[in-house]
DNA sequence: ATAATAAAAGATAATTTTGTCCTATATTTA
DNA sequence: TAAATATAGGACAAAATTATCTTTTATTAT
């Protein structure tokens, strides 16, 4: 469904969330450590999350990344999703056509479409701040 | 979401059950032609659907690809996907995790497989024949 | 200022997916 | 039975994705 960078990209937010409540920066090794992602791989990812607001990262020593109180507040999952690119879910035809849309449908469009809005919906309404909260708190620990 | 090779799949199978609706054998190359698909890449799927009797391949001149009536009134989406093994739609977990089900859940699970299920469903509930027909008829000619 | 640290950036490598090519095999028709 | 035709199958190639490595740049603390 997502691609891997996807999948570490919003796993390694989550954690940066989970630190950032505590008011605390999170370096890369302790990301991936924590998330068990390839470290350098997960550098790239975080590099572009940084680069499109997500998360905010500094150099130098006692550097690391962190979300500020206002991206805690308001950084979705569709958000991360659609910096990534992952996938297409959010424009292309589920058979591949070029063009597809509902005034030139494919034979699944609107089935499928059904779905994607679904998707979207759910990934719009998700925030990585309320995933941070599910795994902490709770009955069972939600993971990561 | 889908792979190429499930993307080709299904909308050579739809073509193939246009044909044999009119009792039409189709061959490899009018397929992938109007599919707008590689040939020899869609003859290696083609394979894979006729090893698991989603359609009937013959061999020889007059050969080429059809389903039997059966196969036309039973196959659902659902089977090719799950042939051509796409994206572990039916099985994997949303954030990648090794494990991940309502017992030990990943902090995505719950709105993840909300909509595996509907999609699920949606591929289960879909017959190749009915795409055919689909195609066929209507106010507006859907594509394939 | 300098040394240490951590992310940025660019080059490179491995793996998977997608796509191609060639030979073999089966089937039909003459 | 022989020739023609069409799929089957295996080896091979290209492209995209995933992963790694090395050098550079920025920042902090001494």
């Amino acid at each position: 469904m997502f691609s891997k960078a996807c999948e570490y990209g919003i796993r390694a937010t989550v954690q940066i969330a989970l630190q950032s409540e505590k008011g605390l920066r999170i370096g890369l090794k302790e990301i991936s450590n924590a998330i068990d992602s390839p470290e350098p791989f997960t550098a790239k990812i975080l590099q572009q999350l940084a680069k499109n607001d997500i998360i905010i990262s500094s150099k130098g020593p006692t550097g690391g990344y962190e979300m500020s109180s206002n991206q805690l507040s308001t950084i979705m999952l569709s958000d991360i999703v659609k910096t990534l690119d992952c996938d297409l879910i959010y424009t292309g035809c589920g058979l591949g056509l070029a063009t597809c849309d509902a005034k030139n449908p494919c034979v699944l469009h609107f089935q499928f479409d059904d779905i994607r809005e679904q998707l979207k919906k759910m990934l719009e309404n998700t925030s990585v701040q309320q995933l941070a909260k599910s795994r902490e708190s709770g009955d069972t620990l939600l993971r990561l």
